[in-house]
DNA sequence: TCATTAGATGAAGAATCCTTCAGGTTCGGA
DNA sequence: TCCGAACCTGAAGGATTCTTCATCTAATGA
């Protein structure tokens, strides 16, 4: 488990002109299509190429290696997530936890499943030993947004709310997780939005109250 | 994404003799270790015989590729924990909701952290393409049991039951696997065993009295 | 004891894949 | 128009890894 120097997953060369700027987002989403067709072990660099209508070579000029490129897309995907949840705590600020949850809820799950696609595919990806790095960094944004906001509607020191919001935040993936791997029809995802609200409206009730 | 003959992940030859069956056990070990040790990006089946003290060919005489080996690991631990929820079922059928949750969730939680080594190695090798597969048909099984302890519990038609069993079993995995990605510190895992059952049991009594 | 089967070995074939680089093409501005 | 920078190409080097098989050793039972 060798640890790697810290540029090695940065963008080689930064696009200019606008083509280029188009071929590297053709990469990114090349690479998610090959992940869902053929799993992240049969992912080659040639593989993603050839779907994103490029050459080898050119998807090195942007991606410094392999791993980069599933980088890249987990980065994004889980920022989007993360920030919506810190947008819904922002938005609801001094609200009462019932609220607060009634709000943060479906920003997940909408944020999750807007592209269920790069989702299931990346269920793949953050298993490789940095990417799970990344998912923990990124999902700690989320999840301080999280503390904070029900520290404030309960009137608890945050670090009461730490676990809580911990909590709260893993089932909502878990379940996420679940349907989006059943292959989430619409009908499972109605009904994901409406348990997981109950589901976490009971829990904050019962364990923010009794602190 | 080709499907692969049914016998392809079948040990080629079942061991007769006490020494194979040691043998057979210790490239099982051996696999998880590596898979802890360096990932499973570059777990190679060299380095596991090597690790379990046997040459590569006698791996081969047992686990007809490398996949077959972290499915085999992966299918007896999702098989025990499975069977712990479905035994916490049994051992409390006809009890009531609450009491049926409070034996299922620190059931599952223990099978989980019994060996919690193997758990987090797993999340790395339950990504790849019928390793998922592998996790939905077991997990299947401690779905079926709980649907239908609940649906006997609540004195409802299983039917009602399915989604809200779903909803308890991935918000278990997934605040387990939180804890357990976090390193699991004994107080952490402590914690986790109290809140968990608080969610479980406050999402039960909301959801299954309503329906 | 000895033949037969089970078990173990590890070098080497075969395949795959990552990554580079020398040389070509396109763009943008002077 | 023309030059330099940005961009693209893809064959091939280099390295790694999976898997086989001919061969050897250990156990079993008659």
């Amino acid at each position: 488990m060798k640890t790697a120097p810290a540029h090695a997953f940065q963008p080689r060369k930064t696009p200019i002109q606008r083509r280029s700027t188009v071929t590297v987002e053709a990469i990114a989403e090349a690479t998610i299509q090959v992940l869902l067709a053929v799993g992240s072990d049969r992912l080659t660099t040639t593989r993603v190429a050839e779907r994103a209508g490029v050459s080898v070579g050119t998807l090195y000029q942007y991606y410094p290696n392999k791993q980069s490129l599933l980088h890249a897309v987990l980065e994004t995907h889980l920022t989007r997530v993360a920030e919506a949840v810190e947008g819904a705590c922002r938005a609801h600020r001094g609200a009462a936890v019932e609220e607060l949850v009634a709000a943060i809820v479906p920003a997940y799950v909408d944020a999750k499943l807007e592209r269920a696609d790069v989702s299931t595919a990346l269920y793949a990806a953050g298993s490789d030993v940095d990417g799970a790095a990344i998912v923990r960094r990124i999902s700690k944004r989320g999840n301080r947004a999280l503390t904070a906001a029900l520290a404030e509607a309960a009137g608890a020191p945050p670090g009461d709310m730490e676990f809580v919001a911990l909590m709260i935040y893993s089932a909502m993936a878990g379940a996420t997780r679940a349907v989006l791997e059943a292959g989430a029809p619409a009908r499972m995802v109605a009904r994901l939005r409406e348990e997981l609200l109950v589901l976490c409206q009971a829990y904050a009730a019962k364990s923010v109250r009794s602190s």
